[in-house]
Formats: C-alpha cells, sequence, structure tokens
RNA sequence: GGCCCGUUCGUCUAGGGGUUAGGACGUUAGAUUUUCAUUCUAGAAACAGGGGUUCGAUUCCCCUACGGGCUACCA
C-alpha cells in the first residue's frame, strides 16, 4: 500500500466564498501531491441542495486558479473517476446504504425531524444510537412487516449506521499520531437523506473509495466523525483500501477564540476570503485577498507557514520550494490564531523580491482603476522598481506611483507655507531658470550638484528647499529621493509642477 | 453536559532531559535616509499549574486548569 500512486482531494461544498483555511487545506494537499508526484483532486460536495449557491463552484475554481494551485482531475477538466460532482454521482451511493442495511450493519429510519428534535430537547445527551434506537421509529425497532408496510407505502424514511457495542475504534493520523474513540459514544449517523442524497459521510467514503484517495486530508473539525469513516470502510469492505488520515489543525479568531469566520474578518478589517465574494441572494459583498492586493505568491507562502515550518529559519518560500520540503511531520497539531500584520509583512516581502515585470499589470490595473493609462512601459517598469520597497500592497501603488504620471492633485501645505519666505520663491525661480537652460541639468548628479550651488547662492540650507521641492513633485511627505524623480519626471514636466506648486504654496 | 483534540514570548513558531530557550511578525530605542518606506543595530517579551520519573525537567508520565472542535436528514 505504501507504493500505492498518491491520490489526494479537496472536496469543497459550493456554499459560498473560499474561506483561508478552505485554501490552506487545498495547498497542504497540493503539495503533498506534487511532492509524491501524485495528482490533485477536485471534488465537489454538493449532496445539500438547499445550501447550493448559485456560482460558488465557478468561484472555487476562479481561487485555484488565482493561486496556481490546478487540480489534476476536476468537474471541469474531467478525469477516468467522472463525475466528480456528488449530486451528479446520486444513483451510486444508494446501492451502498442499501448493501450495508442487508448486511446488518445499518438501518432504515422513519422518525421525522420534529420527533428528533423533541427528543434532543427533552432528553439530556440524547443521541440515536445504542441508548434510543430500540425505542425510535426504525427497521431495528419495528416487526418485518411494519417496516415494510411502510417502505412499500413510500414512506419518507433515512439510512441509519448502526454503530457496534462496546467496541474502540482507533486510527493513525498522519498528524495526531494515535487517535481512539469508544464507539458507546457514536451517533448512528444518517447516510442516506430522505431526499436519496447521501450525507458527507457515506459519499466521503464512497468516493474516497471509487476514486482511489490514497490520503486524506481535512480540517480537524472532521475528527470526531472519523470513527463513523472508519467503520463504513470496514463494513463496506475496502479496509485494506483506506487512505491515510490527516486531520489539519484550524485557523483561529486573532482575538478572540474559536474558528476563523468571515465575520472576524468583517469585524477586524481584514479579509477571509481568498477572493471576492458576491452573495447574490443577500446582495452581501465579502472581501477577498486579491482584492485587496494581496500576490497569490504571497498569499500561499502565509497560508503555507500557518501550522507549518522546514525547521529552519527560512520564512519566504516559493511554490517550488513548498513542494520540495513540505512534509506532514512538521504540521503542528495546534490551532494557529491568523495575523494580518504579519501576512501584511509576507505580501511586502513578495512585493519586494518580486521583479518589476511580474508586477506590471497588477499596477497598470490599480492605476488604471485611478484613471492613469500607461502608455510607456519602460516608464513603468523603472517607476516600479523606483518604488516597490515601499509598497504592502497592490494598491499602494497608486499611491507611490501615481504622481510620476500626474501632477499631484493636491499638496501637503501645511508642511511648506507656514514656513515659506521669498527667498524660496527667488531659488525655485532661478531653478527653473537653470532647467529651462541647461539641457543635460537634469543627470541626477550634475542637477543635484546644480541644485545645491543654486542653495548656497541663495543662503539656504538643505532644510530649506528640498521638502518644499518634493512636495512639488509629489504632493507630499513621501517616495524615494527627489532628484531621482526629478530625473524621471523630466526636464520639462519639473519645470511645470516648480510653477504648478509655486502658485498654490504662495497663494 | 458528553466525547475528541490541543497548550513555548502579544502572534506564528524552532528546540528538546543539563541551552544565555533560537527565529519571524508586531513593539521599544538608536543609526542611515534633511520626506516616507526600505535597510541596519540594540532592547523588552515565553516553556499554564501541581504531582511524579530522574542526579537533573520546559522536554517523559499522570492529574488539574485553560483553549478549541464536534455533538443536524450541513459540510
Amino acid at each position: 500500500m505504501t507504493d500505492k500512486k498518491v491520490r489526494v482531494r479537496f472536496a469543497p461544498s459550493p456554499t459560498g466564498g473560499l474561506h483561508l483555511g478552505g485554501v490552506r487545506t487545498v495547498l497542504f494537499n497540493y503539495l503533498f501531491a506534487k511532492k509524491h508526484h501524485g495528482d490533485f483532486i477536485l471534488r465537489i460536495e454538493d449532496t445539500d441542495q438547499s445550501r447550493y449557491v448559485e456560482g460558488a463552484e465557478e468561484y472555487i475554481l476562479d481561487c485555484l486558479k488565482w493561486c496556481g494551485l490546478q487540480p489534476d482531475e476536476s468537474p471541469v477538466v474531467g478525469g477516468p473517476y467522472a463525475p466528480y460532482r456528488q449530486s451528479e454521482r446520486k444513483a451510486l451511493y444508494r446501492e451502498y446504504a442499501e448493501r450495508l442495511v442487508m448486511q446488518g450493519h445499518a438501518y432504515y429510519a422513519f422518525d421525522t425531524a420534529e420527533e428528533l428534535d423533541k427528543n434532543r430537547k427533552e432528553i439530556p445527551n440524547f443521541q440515536y444510537g445504542l441508548a434510543y434506537r430500540d425505542s425510535l421509529r426504525n427497521s431495528l425497532s419495528l416487526p418485518q412487516h411494519e417496516v415494510d408496510a411502510l417502505l412499500d407505502a413510500g414512506t419518507p424514511h433515512v439510512i441509519r449506521i448502526k454503530i457496534p457495542e462496546d467496541e474502540t475504534i482507533s486510527f493513525h493520523d498522519l498528524i495526531r499520531g494515535h487517535v481512539s474513540f469508544e464507539t458507546n459514544q457514536v451517533d448512528d449517523k444518517v447516510l442516506l437523506k430522505a431526499d436519496g442524497m447521501p450525507t458527507y459521510h457515506l459519499a466521503v467514503v464512497v468516493d474516497d473509495y471509487l476514486m482511489k484517495i490514497s490520503h486524506a486530508f481535512r480540517g480537524e473539525e472532521w475528527l470526531p466523525s472519523a470513527p463513523v469513516h472508519l467503520l463504513l470502510w470496514d463494513y463496506l469492505g475496502w479496509k485494506s483500501d483506506m487512505p491515510q488520515w490527516a486531520h489539519l489543525p484550524l485557523i483561529l479568531k486573532p482575538d478572540g477564540h474559536g474558528k476563523l469566520s468571515k465575520r472576524d474578518g468583517a469585524r477586524l478589517g481584514f479579509p477571509v476570503y481568498a477572493m471576492t465574494w458576491f452573495d447574490a441572494k443577500t446582495g452581501e459583498l465579502t472581501p477577498g485577498f486579491r482584492e485587496l492586493g494581496f500576490l497569490p505568491e504571497a498569499f500561499l507562502n502565509l497560508l503555507a507557514t500557518l501550522g507549518w515550518n522546514d525547521g529552519t529559519d527560512q520564512e519566504l518560500f516559493t511554490l517550488d520550494e513548498l513542494i520540495e520540503k513540505f512534509s506532514l511531520e512538521r504540521v503542528s497539531k495546534a490551532g494557529a490564531k491568523f495575523d494580518f500584520e504579519k501576512a501584511k509583512w509576507f505580501n511586502a516581502e513578495w512585493i519586494k523580491k518580486s521583479d518589476a515585470s511580474s508586477l506590471q499589470s497588477a499596477v497598470s490595473a490599480v492605476l488604471a482603476d485611478k484613471g492613469i493609462v500607461v502608455t510607456n512601459e519602460d516608464y513603468l517598469l523603472t517607476v516600479i522598481n523606483l518604488i516597490k520597497d515601499r509598497c504592502v500592497l497592490i494598491p499602494d501603488f497608486y499611491q507611490q506611483a501615481g504622481y510620476f504620471f500626474e501632477q499631484p492633485k493636491e499638496y501637503d501645505l501645511n508642511a511648506v507655507k507656514p514656513k515659506w519666505t521669498d527667498t524660496k520663491t527667488d531659488f525655485f525661480n532661478a531653478l527653473t531658470a537653470l532647467l529651462n537652460s541647461d539641457q543635460a541639468a537634469l543627470e541626477a548628479h550634475s542637477f543635484e550638484e546644480a541644485f545645491k550651488a543654486l542653495m548656497d547662492e541663495k543662503a539656504l540650507k538643505a532644510g530649506d528647499v528640498m521638502l518644499p521641492f518634493r512636495i512639488m513633485l509629489v504632493g507630499g511627505k513621501f517616495g524615494p529621493h527627489v532628484f531621482d524623480i526629478a530625473s524621471l519626471l523630466g526636464r520639462q514636466e519639473t519645470i511645470s509642477r516648480i510653477a504648478g506648486a509655486l502658485e498654490a504654496f504662495t497663494a
């Protein structure tokens, strides 16, 4: 079994946006698959039609595409084990459920949802299982002829697994090690719903078997239902083909406690979904990492280090490095609180280490969004190189790069006006004259020298004119070296900005 | 409540029977940058508690506490 081909799957239900915890599960699946030259499969778990959300499946596909984690088999690319949508596999599951009934490992149950709700309310610790199944309406408690009659009459019913008595179910989790459960504590989970759809419990086992899944990774919230799945693998006679399990630690709220939810993002001001999600029903728009200006490389990187490390001090990894270094043994057991500050740091690092050319299209888009159309791509690249060290999120490029393309819309007058003097006006007039006369004046070095010489001549200090000059060109107290900006802007533009600003400063 | 899982700086984590308990984010101070950011240097900051085992536990075991998950005809 160890030489079995590695096949892993990510099996989301299409109910809304893709949570960052989901993306991390995808990532770990993907890394493991690629590291072992295996297959990564996307399977859509849409067995609950009441929760089905239009567009969610497509959205999930788009998220994976954005992240660069493309499945080898999926509903859209197909594959040898199609279909990959459980709703399209519906007919399959009943057969296995009936087989379990036949073998005595499952049974029909006719109780209504209302009856069960009543029991849960009235009986402390009510569980549909060992203690109560005999007093409920099912094929175990009812006489055979009555069951047949009910079935013949088409009475709505579910099929439940019959959890055995007094057994200990244990298994080896790749992350947690030995885990065990007492069957007396496990309830008789529904396997097949009244509408004929399987529940997750049945579907995950049947499909993992049929799709030859070798390793099953999922969030820790699934741990309590693991014994049901183990039993199913056994009862269905597939035990020797059962995948190895790994229950991933959860991603927790940064402040309080509990699983991170999209509500936390709204409350604390950061995204939780990979990409912005629009819920057509509620009209609610939930922001995503992509739209906020995260690079997919940074997003993946920060997700990878949430619960995993390579044992060294390295924190920045490319996807290829992650594939090479990833190992389940180095995944931590404890949940991790999400830290948005660190997330931003990852993005800043990735922007810094990215080539200007790889940032180009994203930056163009941000500028275009603000009405700036870039016509000279080389100029853009130069600008990006000059400023990328001071950008944390992609939209920061607007503030940092905008003034290279258009005159400042407003000036930080508070920084200059109170200390403005006529001598300064003289200085900038003289500077303008100099620029008009000397063609070579804007070669960064010589211009800087000329600027300083002029400064001395007017008995001004750098502190008197450097900042005003910056604000003339940039509008505010930020940006790279002023002389670099001036030389990039060019002589004509610099002259024009000095003139424009001088008016505002002396008004 | 029951069951399951977990617990090293504020956060993500490394480590592991004898260490000055390491790194990163954040934070503080300083240097550089006559802008802002980057960069650099330095600092503060952690083994949940109690019992064992041991010459010696933060590390191994047990208990407690705390945290989290599950407890649906949802995944």
